[in-house]
DNA sequence: ATTATCTATAGATCTATAGATAATGC
DNA sequence: ATTATCTATAGATCTATAGATAATGC
């Protein structure tokens, strides 16, 4: 019934990776330590040996879910066949509208984010910072003094627009707001 | 105990206040029925004469906040001496980031809406086509062929902004966030 | 008589803990 | 012996309902 430790820590990996994908999909609050177990493969009671409190969880979740999106978002930066435009398409399109388990935690949980503990917020912070310096590169600054600028207004206007294509019911409406990716790099070119 | 059927209906639309300002601030399930009609000044046992279920409750508060969002966008319309730079900075400042309350319920609750039930979503996603045809008259279009794709970058970037901006621990990356109106209505004259 | 509100509570769900079980690792 | 996991459950919280109470309105 026990585990080696070599075994234990791929298992709490394991949480942990589950937890980061259900989080994304159903909200913060969307679902239990019970069920994130259940779909790791365990049972709820043997949680509070590899997590001292659920916002633990919480906390490591989310840095998991900003790693796997570092990483994905470091082939638009090392890949010199894959520039912004590459970039902002894959952010807006339908397959990262889909699937929020997968995708973005900025722009699947930032209300949620809102209403946690410091903790959580301070992640979060260093997330979107990091993802500013990100979008930056990405940027060939034509007018350095305006690169971070352009970056933020980059960055809120995307996670604004998956956001919301979400949320909206009406698919028309919805795609049409993820043509707002051509706008936005209009605007950057200007 | 009882009460006519004039003041009933009063208290109706009191819970629904109450409870479109307390789901803008702590999301569409951070506060129970007891605790909305509790804040309303009743008891919790009541809630089900007023509404058939919670989620109606969640329906008619939603309704009413875009109402009232409507009704308070309508000023930068109809006010000559408004103009879009005005609402801009309205949606941006520091006074709707710190009182999500009385604020925009697009930008406060579009993660918890894409949760939510058909209903919920298409609430919202006529509210959004509301804000952008209220976008589109406040842009004096120039180039009539992009007034609606200059207004959906507009919505997306200022929901996105102030999503992000309450997410954000850092106090100082938060205001830069905000900062992100210049860099749009820049874009926009463009 | 009807009904708007209140008190009380059933049933479901969630976090966290206690104690039992069985494998690891000195 | 230690410990990773399991079963079982305590205590808190939430939605929804049942029955009592007291005011409205024909």
């Amino acid at each position: 019934m026990s585990r080696s430790q070599a075994e234990k820590a791929l298992i709490h990996e394991h949480i942990v990776e589950v937890a980061a994908k259900r989080f994304r999909e159903v909200g913060l609050n969307g679902i239990g330590v019970a069920d994130v177990m259940k779909e790791a493969g365990r049972t709820g009671g043997g949680f509070y040996k590899h997590f001292e409190s659920r916002d633990k969880l919480v906390e490591e979740a989310m840095t998991c879910a900003y790693k796997k999106r570092k990483e994905s978002a470091a082939k638009y930066i090392n890949d010199p066949s894959l520039s912004l435009s590459d970039f902002v398409e894959s952010y807006l399109s339908e397959r990262h509208i889909n699937n929020p388990g997968s995708g973005c935690a900025v722009s699947a949980l930032m209300n949620d984010v809102a209403r946690s503990s410091e903790t959580v917020r301070a992640l979060f912070s260093a997330e979107v910072e990091s993802q500013i310096a990100t979008m930056m590169t990405l940027l060939n600054d034509k007018k350095p003094s305006e690169t971070r600028a352009q970056a933020i207004l980059a960055i809120c206007t995307l996670a604004g627009a998956v956001g919301l294509a979400r949320a909206i019911s009406d698919e028309d409406l919805s795609r049409e707001l993820t043509t707002v990716g051509h706008t936005l790099l209009k605007a950057l070119e200007a």
